[in-house]
DNA sequence: TAGACGTGGGC
DNA sequence: TGCCCAAGTCT
């Protein structure tokens, strides 16, 4: 079947005809046109760009894009930032190792390389947060260089393209090499682009629309009416249920009892409420001796590998009380349940809208 | 190397 | 409602 495929090469040109007309608006990129005029995009902003986009919409991405890089215009800025004010900017948005990784990979480039990043994949696969993924798309978005990248969007396309069965990720060696002999070496950083608009735009996980398809002639999987099945994946595993404790508590001023949670593990470097562990039937650990007040609702929230159940518990902070360890108050006035993480968010919003807690 | 690591939207 | 999915990386 492989001999009814065109030559791999003028896939680049089809699809960038195609990107020409199709690209999606992205505050991160660069236009067809003014690409083709000439303009080349900033390699802090398609940096920045990827590492949000990492398992993360482009909805998700958009507001968290325009204030990073409006109050941390150059990496040199970024470098310089205080790590709590990056976490703090990131919250929100998930997988908080990419925040702690941007600012580490901030000051190497700096330091490193004079604030430049480096336009090879393999100096870029080096730095923190950069993995094979990003350093492809760096590479040739940034730099123009013609490298493979290879996200969920491109597995998709490849694995119908060719109508390959064999589920990932253990068909992902297969699916890049198939992907790189499609790469053309003419506008490799808008065919990367393209590549990706078609799997978000076209060629999606259901119901993908094959009769608008740029690529449907040479396309396998529409040939043999398989594309919506396609790419397999092996099954994951069922998540389990955890429980856990937390507290919120204020002194008499106001102010909020936080801790700030070590770099690594879940939620690694951002502020939280003081809790027990979570896990079957944790024991409770309250941050002091006091009589916590037991919120009747609990906070449900589902992270990637488990689902949680948090029992919430108040009470204010007595007189003379000093944070230990991670422990911090923070001023009312001071205080944004932005800055948390969602699910300490949640914690927070439940108990602000409970009423009779005498908060 | 397989599991850890967040969140929100769509169906 | 619950599951799948989104421009993956790290250990």
């Amino acid at each position: 079947m492989r001999d009814e495929i065109p030559d791999p090469q003028t896939f680049g040109s089809v699809l960038l005809d195609w990107y020409d007309d199709h690209a999606r608006k992205m505050p991160w990129r660069i236009s067809p046109s003014d690409r083709k005029a000439g303009v080349m995009p900033d390699p802090y902003r398609v940096w920045m760009s990827e590492v949000m986009l990492q398992q993360t919409t482009v909805a998700a991405v958009k507001d968290y894009f325009q204030r990073f890089t409006l109050r941390w215009p150059t990496i040199a800025d970024l470098a310089a930032a205080e790590d709590p004010d990056v976490m703090a900017e990131w919250a929100g948005l998930g997988y908080y190792a990419r925040a702690r990784n941007l600012l580490k990979c901030a000051r190497v480039v700096t330091s490193e390389y004079g604030g430049q990043f480096p336009d090879t994949y393999d100096a870029l696969l080096k730095l923190p947060g950069i993995g094979p993924y990003t350093a492809a798309a760096i590479s040739s978005i940034a730099f123009d260089r013609p490298e493979t990248v290879l996200d969920g969007n491109v597995e998709r396309v490849m694995a119908r393209m060719y109508d390959i069965h064999d589920p990932l990720p253990g068909s992902k060696p297969a699916l890049k090499s198939l992907a790189g002999v499609l790469t053309p070496s003419v506008r490799p950083g808008d065919y990367a682009q393209a590549v990706m608009d078609l799997g978000a735009t076209i060629c999606t996980p259901k119901s993908p629309a094959c009769g608008i398809c740029p690529w449907r002639s040479p396309c396998l999987a529409r040939q043999n009416g398989t594309a919506a099945e396609l790419p397999k994946k092996t099954p994951k595993a069922p998540k389990p249920t955890r429980h856990g404790h937390v507290y919120l508590a204020q002194t008499i001023e106001g102010a909020w009892l936080l801790e700030r949670r070590p770099d690594k593990g879940l939620l690694g470097g951002m502020l939280g409420w003081p809790g027990s562990d979570w896990g079957d039937a944790p024991a409770p650990s309250p941050p002091f001796e006091a009589d916590w007040n037991c919120l009747g609702e609990e906070v449900r929230h589902t992270f990637t590998h488990f689902h949680l159940i948090l029992k919430i518990y108040v009470a204010f902070v007595p007189e003379g009380f000093s944070p230990q360890n991670q422990m911090l108050l923070v001023d009312k006035h001071q205080f944004d349940p932005g800055d948390l993480p969602t699910v300490m968010a949640k914690a927070f919003k439940l108990c602000s809208t409970t009423k009779g807690l005498g908060f």
